[in-house]
DNA sequence: CCTGTAGATTGCTATTTGGTAATATAGCTC
DNA sequence: GAGCTATATTACCAAATAGCAATCTACAGG
């Protein structure tokens, strides 16, 4: 049903939207309220609301409140836990197990019979 | 509209599904056909077929070929792009960035959705 | 050929998403 | 309080998604 209850789902699926991912890099320079956030798309306010919700509701925004202005602010703290998720495949670019590496292998593997070259 | 002909958008919304994120954890111990990967899940096979395209299309996964297998492989580099947009962020993280920050990553920390005080 | 097996494709739901216009609410400022 | 400003909420639409059952395609072995 894919609900996406679970923390991580709701991050990657906020940070799916280029519109979204803009905004956070405006939030990374400082505070902004409604307005500011709105000014750099051709978006009608609602949205620009909608898509705020959904970056809070994955934890990636707080919201403050400033007279009439709502201004938001960036938390990193979802991000920190992408970083983590990464870990587990960060070897596979960070060492020799290039892509080129991984597609050879493949190949070699209908051969069946192993013995897996060390260069 | 949301078309996400983008690279990282496309990366994102697949890695926006639990049951993909687990397909790629076992990827990354080796290739594995759709049986294989059907394995660990209560979804009729073009369910999983269905998410090996998303997975596909992101550039996360690579096809092969065995006889009437089609084994995949995984494929880091979408995700070294994560890690590479990650960095603007990082310093939020890894550095105390503000007072602001440290308090909303306790409140964040804490997760507790209390019973919400009527209005 | 025929049969069994592995996947892909098709066709159909229900739900979610990104967008809109219209309206409601909240807080200045006069 | 009237009016202005900033934002949220509501109601709606079109497209995308996740799921399924049924069917088609490709190949290995007799």
């Amino acid at each position: 049903m894919a609900i996406e209850q679970d923390q991580l789902s709701a991050t990657f699926a906020a940070l799916a939207d280029p519109t979204r991912r803009a905004m956070l890099a405006r939030l990374a320079t400082g505070d902004a309220d409604v307005s500011e956030l709105m000014r750099p798309f051709e978006l009608a306010q609602p949205t620009i609301s909608k898509h705020l919700k959904v970056l809070e509701r994955a934890g990636l925004v707080a919201p403050g409140r400033d007279a009439q202005r709502r201004p938001r602010t960036l938390v990193a703290t979802p991000l920190k836990q992408i970083d983590q998720w990464l870990e587990t495949y960060r070897r596979r670019w960070e060492r020799r197990f290039s892509q080129l590496d991984q597609y050879l292998d493949t190949l070699q593997k209908k051969e069946k019979p192993r013995a897996r070259p060390k260069r």
